[in-house]
Parts: structure tokens; C-alpha cells; sequence
DNA sequence: ATCTATTAATAAAA
DNA sequence: TTTTTATTAATAGAT
């Protein structure tokens, strides 16, 4: 049907390619929308060109949605199983990122370490240590910052001074007693710990 | 095209309107391929009949989920149903928890400190401090089963200790050297640390 | 289903 | 792209 008959076979020339992609998608759409009027029925087409410009059609009176929904229920196939399975597997794969983080950071916060060997202790040791430094670091900074502020902060920082000299002190000496009658006064993260249980206990 | 021309208007012929649905489906999935092979295109298509027989076509080299897939990309539009967009939904949620963790672990060991204002470091102070404490208890329990597992485990004790010694070395490096004559024989975890640094240098 | 008169689609050109 | 038009293809109605 043209001016001659033609081969059902890919048309090289690029233009006329486009062109005639142009003319039949119409042609086609042409004849979906005669065909749902004609005869009730419901149909959905979905086109992409050789350079993947998409063209759709649904009858009126419906929506793809809807013609999917239909689509699987009469061919009883999944349209989206690959999807389903893709999310799933990528959900598996983050809940496991997930569980592994989780036990690190209660490893790190002293919780659950009774299933752990000598030799697994090691790691969290040496994170924990790299922690502390770097908390410290940052206390140092603000420390700084602190007293660049002035001698307002001065006396805040005088007393700090003067309980940790005293828990150094008390840490280095016979580990008995410290000073706790300021403790309440020092932010948590300046205090000193009792690092050391009683070893002969151990 | 026929014997006579018709209107595009319902067929209310029951029986000439399935004929032509017959027709005119094999019609437009002729088209189908035929478009498909000359423009090199893709094509699908869903038919279904006044009476829900269903038909439908996709082309050579895809597949309907592909081509659903192409259609969302291109559309934007959604066609997945509830079940996508819960899955969809949770992998945004322990996406979030996940990069939740991630600053959290990372905080712990010291790293990315710089954003955080001195409130902020508490609690991360705090859970350092309970790591160590949890640690050290486990150091502990390690250390009584040594004693009671009886000189076999000595040596390893001792080289552990020679290793601990030379960490210490490098931690205290140049600082007021404090009571080393012990640490020799202390592992890591049981030592008390210099918990702050000079507060002269602040 | 198959046939065929007739209309509709479209290839090539503009 | 869209229009034109000669030609082929699709199909309505009959069988």
C-alpha cells in the first residue's frame, strides 16, 4: 500500500526508517482506538522508535494499571517478579549491613562481648582507643576555643584544671580515693574514669 | 475498507462484532510486527475482547517486563503496585537507619568529629567510656581463666604483655613517663589511660 | 474460514 | 514534519 510494494525487513535509510515508524505508529494507534470503540474492547500499546522515543495508547474507560492488573490475572505471569526479587535481595543485602554495624557498635559499647575471643577483642580495643583520641582531640579544640573566648570561661577552666590534676592524682597514686565533690560540675566528657578495677581481684 | 464503509461507532451486532474484533486484532498485531521489524522498534500490546479473551503481542528481542520497565523510565509514571512501594518504602528506611549507624560507628572510633559542638560529644564520651568498661571486664574475665588455665597460657600472657608494653611506650612516647614497671605485664585494656593532656597547653 | 469489492493505509515524492 | 497521490493492504459483508 504506497507507491510500491515493500519487503517486511529493517529499512536502512535512516530518514525514511523514521518516517515510516512516524506514519505506522499512527496507523496503529489509529486502529486501537477503532477497534476498542468497534468492538468494546480494551486495549493498551506501548511503542519506543529505534532512538527509544516512547509512544503509548490505552482505550478509553481503563488505565495501564489496570490492563496490567488484568494482564496478570489472565496469564497468570508476574510482570514484576524480577522487580520484587531485585528489591528484595537489595533489602536482604542492607539488613545485613545493617545486623553487622548493629554488632559493631554494641561491641564498642561494651554490650554482647561474652561470645568474643582474646583475639577478637584486639579490633575493638584498638577502635575504642582511636575513639578516645579522637574525642579527646576534639576536647582539646573546644578547650581552646574556650579560652580564646576570654577570661569568662577562665575560672571554668581553672577548675578543671584543678580536678583533673587532682584525679590524675588519684590515678596515678594508690587509686583509693578520688575527688568526687566537684564531679557534678564536670561535663561527663572531661571526667576521668576509674580505669582500673583491683587487679588482684582478677 | 470492505464492502461498504462503517462508522466508528460500537458494532451492535453481537456476532459481527466479534468477527471484527478478530479481524482487526490480527490486523494491528500484523502491524505490530511488521513496525517492529522495518523501524526496528519496540512494540507491546494488550487486547482485550468485549468478552475478556485476551491477546496480546511484544516484539522481537524485549519483554514485557522490560518494556514496563522502559515505560516507567520514560513516563515516570508508576505502575507498580502497593506491594513495590512498601518494599520501596523500607528500603528508604533502613537506608536511613543504616547511615544513622554508619556516623554513629564512625563517631565512636574518632572519626568525623569536626561537625559536632561539645553537647554532642557527651554521649559519645559516654559510650566510649562503657566500651572501655565493657572491655576491660571481658579483659578481665580472660585474665582469670589464664590464671586458671595454668602456665601453658603463661608465655602467651608474657608476649602479650611485651607487646603491650612497646604500644604503651608509643602512646606516652614523650609525656611524663608514669609507672611503667607494671604496664609491661598489664594488657591494653587494663591500663589507665592519660585521660587528659596537659591542660597547660589548652 | 475464505472470498472479493471496496475502503484505508501508506511509500515515495515534494 | 505534513501533504499528496499512486499503489498496496486491510477488511466488511457475503459465502
Amino acid at each position: 500500500m504506497g507507491r510500491g510494494k515493500i519487503e517486511i525487513k529493517r529499512i536502512e535509510n535512516s530518514t525514511n526508517r523514521q518516517v515510516t515508524f512516524s506514519k505506522r505508529r499512527n496507523g496503529i494507534i489509529k486502529k486501537a482506538k477503532e477497534i476498542s470503540v468497534l468492538c468494546e474492547s480494551e486495549i493498551a500499546i506501548v511503542v519506543f522508535s529505534s532512538l527509544s522515543k516512547m509512544s503509548e495508547f490505552c482505550s478509553p474507560n481503563t488505565t495501564f494499571p489496570k490492563m496490567l492488573e488484568k494482564y496478570q490475572q489472565h496469564s497468570g505471569k508476574k510482570l514484576w517478579d524480577a522487580k520484587h526479587e531485585n528489591l528484595s535481595a537489595e533489602i536482604d543485602r542492607i539488613k545485613r549491613e545493617n545486623d553487622n554495624m548493629q554488632i559493631e557498635l554494641r561491641h564498642l559499647k561494651g554490650e554482647d562481648l561474652s561470645s568474643l575471643n582474646p583475639r577478637e577483642l584486639i579490633p575493638i580495643e584498638e577502635a575504642l582507643q582511636n575513639g578516645v583520641t579522637g574525642a579527646r582531640a576534639k576536647q582539646m579544640e573546644f578547650l581552646k576555643m574556650m579560652k580564646l573566648n576570654g577570661k569568662l570561661l577562665e575560672d571554668e577552666n581553672k577548675k578543671l584544671a584543678y580536678l583533673l590534676h587532682h584525679q590524675e592524682l588519684a590515678m596515678d597514686g594508690s587509686r583509693h580515693q578520688r575527688g568526687t565533690e566537684y564531679a557534678s560540675e564536670i561535663p561527663m566528657a572531661l571526667r576521668v574514669q576509674p580505669v582500673q578495677p583491683n587487679l588482684q581481684e582478677a
